[in-house]
DNA sequence: TTCATAATTCGATACTACAAGAATTATTGT
DNA sequence: ACAATAATTCTTGTAGTATCGAATTATGAA
């Protein structure tokens, strides 16, 4: 992960819509939600749903697969990996004795 | 950590000097460093690191302490597990099976 | 008190992002 | 091909945020 595309991740998260329809996401795992299931949960119209969720797959956090008519947006988990990994990075200069994020991410298996 | 907080948080983070002066005082530890400091080691004007600086403030991701003429920017570590923990709260439905992200965040002892 | 250093605040200007609704594209079923 | 549903793109107006340099406040030392 480079500084630009963190600065993407942070500044697309860095909205109230586009922050719930992520969290709602993360939760979702690996099959995700089409944009008007996401819209209609969250209460938000479905032309904004778009843009945001356009927003976060530019930054590079979601990822999309067409099934039927429905598009389904879900959460790329190694990129947000990357992005945390990227931000607790030699944290405390990696002095274990003091820091409260010794490991780095966890669970490369899963995803 | 409400919803608004984060979004404070990852705004601040959102913007490149300001992610650079974090990362760096992620490895300062709770020592912390001076404004003049971060900006000389970033290249960055002395009032621009200032308004940076304090911008990362208000998000609650830093705190001061003032030693001698100099103010010690340091990382609040709380703030940044809190962070990290809401968004990756819930993840893949709480399914360690599947999920990457099982643990919540980690080590609340040491800072 | 007076000077030098550290840091912040305050202009003005430019840029980027947001919101809302109308119009457009893409896919499925008849 | 035609209608219906899902989703995106476009347009316009508005609001927030970045930048730069100058001026201001606060601290320590002579």
């Amino acid at each position: 992960m480079k500084s630009d595309d963190a600065i993407m991740a942070l500044g697309a998260l860095a909205q109230e819509d586009r922050l719930a329809a992520f969290r709602l996401l993360m939760m979702e795992g690996s099959q995700g939600l089409p944009s008007g299931t996401i819209a209609e949960r969250l209460d938000i119209a479905p032309t904004r749903m778009s843009f945001h969720l356009a927003t976060l797959e530019k930054a590079g956090l979601l990822n999309t697969r067409r099934e039927g008519r429905h598009i389904h947006y879900f959460v790329d988990y190694q990129k947000m990996r990357s992005l945390l990994g990227f931000l607790i990075e030699d944290c405390c200069g990696n002095n274990p004795a003091v820091c409260c994020f010794p490991v780095g991410v966890p669970n490369q298996e899963t995803h």
